[in-house]
DNA sequence: TAAGGAACGTAC
DNA sequence: GACGTACGTTCCTTAA
């Protein structure tokens, strides 16, 4: 495929799918699952796209929910009986369909498919095609505009329009307005029909010319006029199709990409598309076998990559930059640690296929003469550190956090290809470079093991051959750049996930990179002083251990343990791990313990102490770093497929907190000298956000009067007025277990009563509390139907397993479909509070940082004097972090100390 | 020797 | 089987 023309299609997707439903036989796939309306507009579609090889392209679509329209005029389209079934269920595959085929889908909530198509023609700089079967955007033909009905085959220009209504296309609006639509409900006149109307616009030229000589017109005709002379202003403004909105998305952004071959042969399967199928094989094998390769996409640009040694090279590139709207950025270095890695070479993208590779450390035999890496940063630091041109690339924090020890703040940061994949589906299980080109562009890039080795024979890559070494360093700064044309778009067409992109993922991307940087200090000393005495403590404990045993074992194999236990000492087999082997789980162990065995107790002691000599005592001392003396984890913001973040070297999200024991850790995380350290914890964010989702009234009332939410929700399960805290300790269950879609066994073995009387708790919450039910209700069958489920604020979360014939898999699938809507709007919130308290911070307290996250939960370090009128803006920009989308109030808990145990 | 799975345990 | 999301450690088997 070569570039795209400048013409422009726009397909009416609803009308289309409305038509082909009413059109086409009720069919269904092998599910059940109903498919005669898709395979219409599929195929409508294969031959427009046959049609129109060159031109950009998209598909636009109603959103659901309430329009504009529906403001002006409350009766507007009333009449209409609600979408079937049947029809709705079409929607989402067709959607993904389109999807799949590269097509960009566009769905903009708050005005109609029209409007969309009406402004983005009215934008187009060439000609436009509009493919319909709705007459009323016969208003928008004119020279440049086009009207297809590609199910009928015909198509309208301005003497078309005139032939066919007998006005001109400025007239129809007035045309429309006069005749009225029975199924939008908008008036018109009575008694006017399509050829009175044409005959009074053609003798007064306007509705607003025959408005006022409606005095002249005679019979019963004309005092249906005069009647209704004060409605045909709306019913004109309700025929109008809006031209002018503000759309995030230009005409030049349609552009169409190569198909997503493998998504797209799995949908044509599950709807029993045989013949589509087949064709898309067959276009595979005609590819493969005449070289051009099946996963090339028709769109594969020609590389051209550039090793830059020089001063006039650098100027090109400067100059191609300077005059880039956005360019790709990559950095290779000496380390995969931000904190350590030092800067080898600099790659850059300004198109498809053309990428430069200026290498600033090579030092390996045969190294050619280099650019001087300072050099090389001051150049570039004046666009690095503008907002223009923007900058893109994948997993940009990386790269961001180097630069900034290099005393460059790169700013600008506005897509990094890594994010749109995990907003696009958060439950693909790599968002890596390799695995995306190969997913969406079909080409299998070098990957970092094949150039520098692996193990004990992988070589810095400072000593890779420079040619090869540019050539890998182009090819990311490149494939970066081309995901990104590919995936932006489809973000572009869903509104939800536009936004969670761009005002979510995109802005906290510099926070967390800052919060790792600046790191959290830890106390090495005490952290040592804990692993001796539990070091000593371990051992008097194996010792007595191996004494009960009668032999000496290791006590941290549960294999050797299983083998004692179930063999040797015949105790009973409480529990069987997922593979059949007996377990030795800490509930094991208790049970066991609780019978009357030393030897369980023990085991019990040493894996807890073990666990945290092991875990964190030892392991937190080895992670600080020696030139900042603080640690500095790392924050993944593409892994959880919720939306949370998660964190790693070290897991600062699982440092204990539950136990005595477990909390002496956290006096090691201390403020430096001068600070404090503060925490400001969300109180009960899931559940209230679940009270949000389910609007069920007695738990919004709950927490609107600020009860304790267990123990109101132990006084209505148990219908006490006195709550004990066994009560109060139950209820708290059910409210965890209700977050995760627990079972009564579940919940039995929780609080360890048997299955049926928890399963009387459960009845009961659910009729004191009926909203949740019907929300866990809507929630699934809203995946089954859609395939996902959202957050509030419109992160996805796709749970194709919600089909799946295995029950375990389905049922697995439901419970997701209930959590990941509250996990995830939690996560979202706590996001959103980041992004703002990093923009407080910056703009007034500079010296205050954000240091941590644990999902509900942000640590901040900050000048003693700071402490209070910190911490009291922190909380207001967290209560606030929902921007009023969750209908219940947030609370934030504060506290101070020296160190995370004492600020608790 | 390295890689990877299983089992376990920590957090929210 | 049975309660969602992560990461890290240890043990232990398998592959090179």
């Amino acid at each position: 495929m070569t570039q795209p023309d400048d013409r422009l299609v726009l397909v009416d997707g609803s009308s289309y799918l409305y038509r082909a439903f009413h059109a086409l036989p009720a069919l269904t796939n092998a599910n059940g699952e109903p498919t005669g309306a898709l395979y219409g507009v599929v195929n409508m579609l294969h031959k427009l796209l046959a049609e129109e090889p060159e031109a950009r392209f998209a598909v636009v679509f109603d959103a659901p929910g309430k329009t504009f329209r529906d403001e002006l005029f409350e009766q507007y389209k009333a009449h209409r009986p609600p979408m079937p079934d049947e029809l709705r269920a079409q929607r989402e595959p067709l959607k993904a369909i389109i999807a799949a085929l590269g097509v960009p889908v566009l769905e903009v909530p708050g005005v109609e498919a029209d409007d969309v198509i009406g402004t983005l023609a009215a934008r187009a700089s060439g000609p436009v095609l509009i493919s319909t079967t709705d007459k009323d955007m016969a208003q928008l033909v004119d020279e440049q505009v086009t009207l297809l009905n590609t199910m009928s085959g015909t198509r309208l220009d301005p003497e078309g329009v005139r032939e066919k209504f007998g006005v001109p296309p400025e007239l129809i609006r007035d045309y429309l307005a006069l005749v009225g639509d029975t199924s939008d409900n908008i008036p018109g006149v009575p008694k006017v029909g399509p050829k009175t109307a044409a005959k009074w616009l053609n003798a007064y030229g306007s509705l607003d010319a025959l408005r006022e000589q409606a005095d002249e017109i005679r019979g019963k005709v004309g005092e249906s006029l005069r009647a209704h002379l004060d409605e045909l202003p709306l019913s004109v403004d309700l025929v109008t199709i809006r031209c002018d909105l503000a759309l995030e998305v230009a005409p030049e952004d349609l552009v169409r990409q190569s198909p997503d071959r493998e998504t797209l042969g799995g949908l044509y399967q599950r709807y029993g598309m045989r013949r589509f199928l087949a064709e898309l094989q067959a276009g595979d094998a005609a590819a493969a076998a005449d070289g051009t390769g099946a996963s090339l996409p028709p769109n594969a640009p020609e590389v051209a990559y550039e090793v830059v040694l020089d001063d006039h090279g650098l100027a090109a590139w400067m100059e191609r930059l300077r005059n880039a709207d956005a360019f790709s950025i990559d950095l290779e270095t000496n380390s995969l640690n931000y904190m350590d890695a030092e800067i080898v070479g600099v790659s850059l993208a300004v198109e498809p296929g053309q990428a430069a590779y200026l290498p600033v450390a090579h030092c390996g035999p045969g190294a050619p003469d280099q650019l001087d890496r300072d050099r090389v940063l001051d150049a570039l630091r004046p666009l690095l550190e503008a907002e223009q041109p923007e900058k893109m690339g994948q997993n940009l924090k990386y790269d961001m956090s180097v630069l900034a020890r290099y005393g460059i703040e790169l700013r600008g940061v506005a897509y990094d290809s890594m994010l749109e994949s995990y907003v696009l589906d958060s439950t693909a299980t790599r968002h890596d470079m390799d695995s995306l080109a190969s997913k969406y562009l079909g080409v299998e890039v070098t990957s970092y093991e094949q150039l520098c080795g692996k193990g004990v024979r992988q070589v810095p890559f400072a000593e890779i051959d420079v040619e090869r070494a540019g050539h890998y360093a182009a090819e990311d700064a490149d494939i970066a750049l081309r995901l990104h044309q590919l995936l932006y778009p489809r973000l572009q067409a869903e509104s939800g996930l536009l936004r969670v992109f761009s005002q979510l993922e995109m802005p906290l991307l510099p926070v967390l990179s800052r919060m790792e940087r600046h790191g959290v200090r830890v106390d090495c000393d005490l952290l040592e002083r804990q692993s001796e005495e539990l070091a000593g403590r371990m051992a008097e404990v194996e010792q007595r251990a191996h004494e009960e045993a009668g032999e000496a074992f290791n006590l941290g194999s549960p294999k050797q343990i299983q083998e004692i236990f179930f063999e040797r000492m015949g105790l009973p087999v409480i529990q069987r791990t997922p593979k059949g082997q007996p377990s030795t789980a800490e509930s094991v162990l208790e049970e066991l313990s609780a019978r009357g065995h030393e030897l369980p107790r023990l085991i019990l002691e040493h894996r807890g102490l073990s666990k945290l000599k092991s875990t964190y005592t030892d392991k937190l001392p080895q992670l600080i770093h020696r030139d900042t003396g603080r640690v500095h984890t790392s924050y993944h913001q593409a892994v959880a497929a919720t939306g949370r973040l998660s964190s790693s070297d070290p897991n600062l999200q699982n440092i204990p907190v539950r136990t005595p024991e477990g909390r002496r850790i956290r006096k090691a995380f201390v403020a430096s000298p001068g600070h404090r350290l503060i925490t400001a914890d969300y109180s009960q964010v899931e559940l209230r956000i679940m009270a949000h989702l389910s609007g069920d009234e007695g738990l919004r009332r709950a927490f609107e009067q600020g009860e304790d939410i267990h123990r109101a929700t132990a006084a209505e399960v148990f219908a006490a007025d006195e709550v004990n805290d066994e009560q109060r300790r139950a209820a708290k269950a059910i409210n965890f277990g209700l977050i995760y879609g627990m079972s009564a066994w579940g919940l039995g073995r929780q609080l360890g009563i048997p299955r049926d009387e928890a399963q009387t708790y459960i009845d009961r919450y659910f009729e004191r509390y009926p909203g949740v039910r019907a929300f866990m209700d809507r929630a699934r069958e809203q995946a089954r139907e859609q395939g996902y489920v959202e957050t509030v604020f419109g992160r996805r979360l796709h749970v194709p397993e919600i089909h799946s014939r295995n029950r375990q898999r389905r049922e697995y699938a439901e419970r997701t479909a209930i959590n990941a809507p509250m996990q995830g709007t939690a996560a979202d919130v706590i996001k959103r509070a980041m992004i703002d308290v990093d923009a407080l911070l910056n703009e007034r307290f500079p010296e205050s940082r954000l240091v941590m996250q644990v999902h509900d939960e942000l640590v901040l370090e900050v000048p003693e004097a700071q402490a209070t009128a910190v911490g009291d803006e922190v909380r207001r920009l967290m209560e606030g972090s929902d921007r009023g989308m969750v209908s219940v109030p947030l609370e934030v808990e504060l506290g101070v100390g020296d160190d995370w145990e004492q600020a608790h």
